[in-house]
DNA sequence: TAAGTGCGTCGTT
DNA sequence: AACGACGCACTTA
């Protein structure tokens, strides 16, 4: 059996009851490499059981569920495990962390989030990046709305970057 | 105001 | 070479 490292096939799949449903949190040997919303979660499941999976990840998993849990309610998560995104192109990765800098409550258009990683004209690169964001939630790709306050997109279905935004008071363009 | 068209721009596939 | 979670100018109704 191959073992190289470098390739994205190395992580374990445990699931986070919320009011909300059933999300996935996906853990790579670095942190969290992934969380999908529940009713949409990969193809390729590797789901695990949380007693097997080794000391480490149970205590990432909890900080992740607790995390979790304050931000469906619209609070500043805390206590975050470490965030691994190297799946993402420099390109990406650039995009994502810029995108850790919006604070709960507020919201970026896609052209500032061009400007702050100083990319100005790249805007529509911007959105696909954000479309590619592994991490929903936590890395708040959800406060990236269009110019003038309008909605934009969201991978994750409108309703719940309708739903996120509104729980963190956010007041939106109907 | 609201809705539709066209084009610039650029990372990703 | 084609495609977008964009932005802007501009045209219609």
């Amino acid at each position: 059996m191959k073992k190289s490292g470098g390739n994205r096939t190395d992580f374990v799949e445990l699931p986070i009851v919320t009011a909300d449903g059933e999300f996935m949190a996906r853990y790579s040997r670095d942190g969290l490499c992934g969380l999908d919303f529940p009713g949409r979660e990969r193809a390729t499941k590797r789901r695990s059981n949380e007693d097997a999976a080794p000391e480490r990840i149970r205590r990432w998993h909890a900080a992740t569920s607790e995390a979790l849990a304050r931000a469906l309610a619209g609070q500043t998560a805390q206590h975050l495990p470490p965030l691994d995104l190297s799946g993402g192109t420099l390109f990406q990765q650039r995009v994502w962390q810029a995108l850790r800098e919006i604070r709960c409550g507020l919201t970026w258009s896609y052209g500032r989030v061009a400007d702050a990683i100083g990319q100005p004209k790249a805007v529509r690169a911007v959105g696909a990046a954000c479309g590619a964001n592994p991490i929903p939630v936590f890395v708040p790709c959800h406060r990236v709305v269009a110019a003038g306050h309008r909605l934009g997109g969201f991978s994750g279905g409108l309703n719940w970057k309708r739903a996120l935004l509104g729980r963190e008071g956010v007041e939106l363009i109907s």
